[in-house]
DNA sequence: CGGATCGTTGAGTTGTATCAAGACGGGTGG
DNA sequence: CCACCCGTCTTGATACAACTCAACGATCCG
């Protein structure tokens, strides 16, 4: 058993969202975590698990996928440090996706009894953890809207600019010439699993982002060559991360975003 | 203002969800709530919008909706009585999706001070309130499978089942000749925005659904003519509904579904 | 009884999938 | 240090699911 590193990316996301007291922040702080290193390709938790801990990532990136009766396999969601894929076990018993790692990753696990003891506590802790669970739904909700919607051209400038957007919130989006960029370890296939296309037609897609000099995609990193060119492209807005909300006061008042 | 009726769905829901001691029992019956008819085709709330209230369905089905940049609609779920499509706006600042009535609907809107402080004078009923919007996210997810993976003829299949469950667990499903059997409310066009589907595909789909004997739909009322044969069409788990979910004594103990 | 909404049908088009095969590239072991 | 190998990426040809356009029929409601 072991406690957050300061550095903790989640406790970085607690600031911003409800600017913690010190009793708030020590009761984060003192939470016993198990932490571990998760290599790339590994499943974290499955569909079907009745989990008694939730994991908070440290470092890396892991997604969340669902598989069909005819095995077809749909990412329903990617999570980069500071989330949490499977907070929702905290409430919902059985788990009705899977967790996996894309790359290596640093994990948190924490006790659902001690995440359940820290709500009763500190409610405002509660409050930002429903808050990042609320936000996942937000996030799902915008994904069927761009699968059921939008051309798969869009789509993939959509999950490009949300995934610049997230990695800027945790500092970890790096400007060159001014131009953002991201680590990018989501393969072809691994893209088209999250938005419904075929692998053939994401490199396709990806063609043309390149030809109409939108990103700069290799070796692993991606560069927004024109972000604003590419948020038009993806049809992109981010209100819907909510990134701006913040809970103080229990939320009696709200800045404007 | 108002309280909720005995009857309310709301009420029966937390029945199920935390087997309520009487205090908590009376906590939400006393919550102060302003009753509201709704005529059908009307917007509850709208996107962009930063609601101080949330509305709990006591009657009726609303669909909760999107609109992308080139004016396409998805519509991201259907909600029916017992549900709170946009109880998320508790800790969303800004509503991303709008709520519109399908038919004419009583709803109750209750302030977010008067969730608040029920939510920290009875950490049980918090605990259901934000199992509902992680049942939201789930069934999002389910959605999204649905959208990336699935035939038309399964999606709509899938969604049928959906709705012929999530009836049953508030006993609006009925049974004739041992089928069951539901008010459906919802057009083509818009069962064509909720799937990521023309009109023109629905309508076929909908044709090959009645020829293979799996469903009788006509005048409002969807009955599933060969319910086993239907979720098997639409690769139907309901799993995902989270329906066998309890949340007694805090969740430390769970029960098998 | 008339108008609006919803459902149905056909013809033609296109976005995206499937199949198949080859090229690249980064890691591993000899 | 090179050869090999596996996963990833790329490309072309073909097939089909689903879309659009367009018109007509049914149904409901005032």
């Amino acid at each position: 058993m072991n406690i957050l590193p300061p550095s903790s990316p989640l406790l970085r996301k607690l600031e911003r969202l409800i600017s913690p007291t010190d009793e708030e922040r020590q009761a984060v702080r003192q939470l016993p975590v198990q932490l571990a290193n998760i290599v790339p390709g590994q499943d974290i938790v499955r569909q079907g698990d009745r989990p008694l801990r939730s994991c908070f990532i440290e470092e890396g990136i892991t997604c969340a996928y669902k598989t069909t009766g005819s095995g077809k396999r749909q990412i329903a969601a990617f999570h980069i440090a500071g989330d949490a894929p499977d907070l929702q076990s905290l409430h919902l018993k059985v788990l009705d996706m899977s967790i996996s790692s894309l790359t290596a990753c640093t994990v948190a696990f924490v006790r659902h009894e001690h995440l359940r003891e820290l709500c009763r506590l500190q409610p405002r802790v509660a409050d930002a953890l429903w808050h990042e669970t609320l936000v996942d739904g937000s996030i799902y909700r915008e994904w069927l809207t761009s699968v059921g919607q939008r051309s798969a051209f869009a789509r993939i400038a959509h999950l490009m600019c949300e995934m610049i957007v997230k990695h800027n919130a945790v500092g970890l989006c790096f400007y060159v010439d001014g131009k953002p960029s991201i680590d990018w370890a989501v393969t072809q296939t691994q893209l088209g699993d999250a938005l419904g296309l075929s692998t053939v037609h994401v490199n396709g897609s990806l063609q043309r982002l390149r030809s109409e000099d939108l990103i700069y995609l290799k070796g692993g990193r991606l560069t927004a060559l024109n972000w604003k060119g590419l948020q038009e492209a993806g049809d992109f807005d981010q209100e819907y991360l909510h990134l701006h909300d913040d809970l103080f006061n229990g939320g009696a008042i709200t800045s404007t975003g």
